[in-house]
DNA sequence: ATTGACATCCAAAACGTTTTGGATTACAAT
DNA sequence: ATTGTAATCCAAAACGTTTTGGATGTCAAT
């Protein structure tokens, strides 16, 4: 039914060739010709068949993003952030993006696999690396361009943007032997994840700078979610001989332990500091508002499918990987 | 470079028809033959162009969805669970699914227009309706499949899933109504959005029943975020007579409210109620807990895709329109 | 009158599939 | 020997584009 360049050389009396040439603006058309066809796709509502367009062209002007989903109640304001981040900018330069779903395990892979071997995207969009990160080796192996968010274990040769957790980590523990806290306790992301072994590694060395360890029982895991931050803040506070501080490695647990926290009748910031990682927008409106390292998320997916687009493109990168480095925001949750 | 069926076709000594069918079972390829065709095209790393394949069947197997991003700093948890609910059930039926960001305005209906002309999707998730929705009547002009995360004035004739939001908010008045209130006011979002017309209305017939108006002063109204909620409900709170109770058109406006109230050193469910809707997973680890009115979101956008992949499969559909009974969550942001 | 240059046009191939409408063969039934 | 039937195969068209490699015509210079 839809309108194609078939109809307008059949209604403007021209051939396919001619009309093709004439809406691309080639110049063996003459301009009275041009403006005739042009005047009648315009009549006729011709939009191009994209599918078409990508099969003769042999690329797909589309980017893949297969976001890492954790459970049905699943709820990450980190994700919507980067997600406009990509999707504006993808936008912008004429891409599209196409999102699967998929919790990690083999079936992600398989659906990485998918994308490719069916040429249904140009390039992709890595999140949330892991160490040892099979997505990563797949995407290297069959020579598809991606741009990670975040490292792996050994920083391969390949195009990413991370930030430099370590370092925040450290600013932001700094910050605490500041205040004077000596006990405190932090709440790891699973290691299988880059960041949670840079950002643990980031309060080893700074507690160790002060002539501290990071005592056993101070170290819990949680699964990144709120729910998990306050079980294991519960677990911490129930100690014989509870923290003064805990560092929770994202925002989300952060709140959680908050939580945790103001069950036991403690208040956030006065009886004990808590503090968190990302400064996702929650973190500045949150009861009392957390100290927190900014992470510029938005900026983050910008600069990634900028990146991404340069490499589908073959124009040159003039770097290909970029370590931002870290800002503390300080607030009320570590007390004044 | 990838591996065609062409290449197969020379590789078996079949031809292209044959390997094409062989692959897709048909009854007229010998079982050696096919068993001989499986092997070669598996052993060579066959994958079909999804391109050409849709270009041949002329669908394309994917689902558009556009999501309204309101400035860069755009956070809304709902979204990310929603996306997830949109997003597995599309991957589990197969379909892929294309997402753009746009905020709402002219361009949005042009992505609009574009993904239907250059046929990029087989149909649409329309989420966050208005009430008069230039999407649904640009959709239902052109034909295009669609289902709808709510209503429109009208209720016109289309395909759509909606909590019912006058009784949600009747529920949560009558609440604060039973625990002795008599001075709400509510923060509503923008009355563009039809469910915000709905929730107000619920507010007024609630306090109708109990004789009592929604006065002039105790009517605000904000743009969904959280900073927009802690702006009102510090206008409320510091009217001469303020309220004893705020309700906020969704949860992250009543976070916003509570950090108004803390801000005064006021205590949220002691001092003054604060109540939300939506329900979003962060409204069970606020502190204090919000109470609110449960929306089910990922469930809604499974039931959506649902319905969208019956309707472009052209599958009969047994409810078209579904309107959700919701369900009220009490904790303590209101008091015990 | 040729030649060359230029402007304007187009047929056909190509992208990788699926489907249509037979073609061929073998074998049994007449 | 012909006919019918079933099994197996395939050439060619189609989907809607872009691109290649000319074809044609005009006009000025020789």
């Amino acid at each position: 039914m839809p309108v194609t360049i078939k109809d307008i050389a059949k209604r403007t009396g021209k051939s396919i060739t001619t009309v093709s040439r004439a809406l691309h603006g080639y110049q063996d058309v003459s301009p009275e010709t041009r403006a005739m066809i042009v005047r009648v796709a315009e009549e006729m509502g011709y939009t191009p068949n994209l599918l078409a367009q990508r099969l003769q062209k042999q690329r797909t002007d589309t980017l893949g993003f297969i976001l890492p989903t954790f459970g049905p109640r699943f709820s990450d304001p980190f994700f919507s952030e980067f997600l406009a981040g990509i999707g504006n900018t993808a936008g912008e330069y004429g891409y599209d993006l196409l999102v699967s779903t998929q919790p990690p395990g083999e079936k992600e892979l398989e659906v990485y696999r998918q994308k490719v071997m069916g040429r249904q995207v140009d390039g992709f969009v890595v999140v949330r690396t892991r160490c040892q990160d099979p997505r990563i080796q797949y995407l290297r192996k069959v020579q598809t361009p991606f741009v990670a968010f975040g490292r792996t274990e050994g920083d391969l040769d390949y195009p990413f943007v991370d930030e430099d957790g370590v370092a925040g980590m450290k600013m932001l523990v700094r910050h605490l032997l500041s205040l004077g806290h000596q006990h405190i306790a932090y709440i790891s992301p699973p290691l299988e994840f880059t960041f949670a072994r840079d950002r643990m590694r980031g309060v080893r060395e700074a507690l160790a700078e002060a002539n501290l360890t990071l005592a056993e029982d101070y170290l819990a895991f949680g699964d990144l979610t709120q729910r998990s931050g306050l079980a294991q803040a519960q677990k911490l506070l129930s100690l014989s001989k509870p923290p003064t501080a805990i560092i929770a490695g994202n925002d989300l647990m952060a709140f959680g332990a908050m939580s945790a926290v103001q069950q036991r009748g403690l208040r956030v910031g006065r009886d004990i500091a808590i503090a968190g990682f990302d400064d996702i927008p929650m973190a500045e409106t949150a009861h009392p508002p957390l100290t927190t390292v900014h992470q510029p998320i938005y900026k983050i997916g910008r600069m990634i499918t900028d990146m991404l687009i340069k490499i589908v493109r073959g124009e040159p990168l003039e770097t290909q990987q970029v370590v931002l480095q870290p800002q503390l925001i300080i607030r009320q949750s570590c007390g004044e």
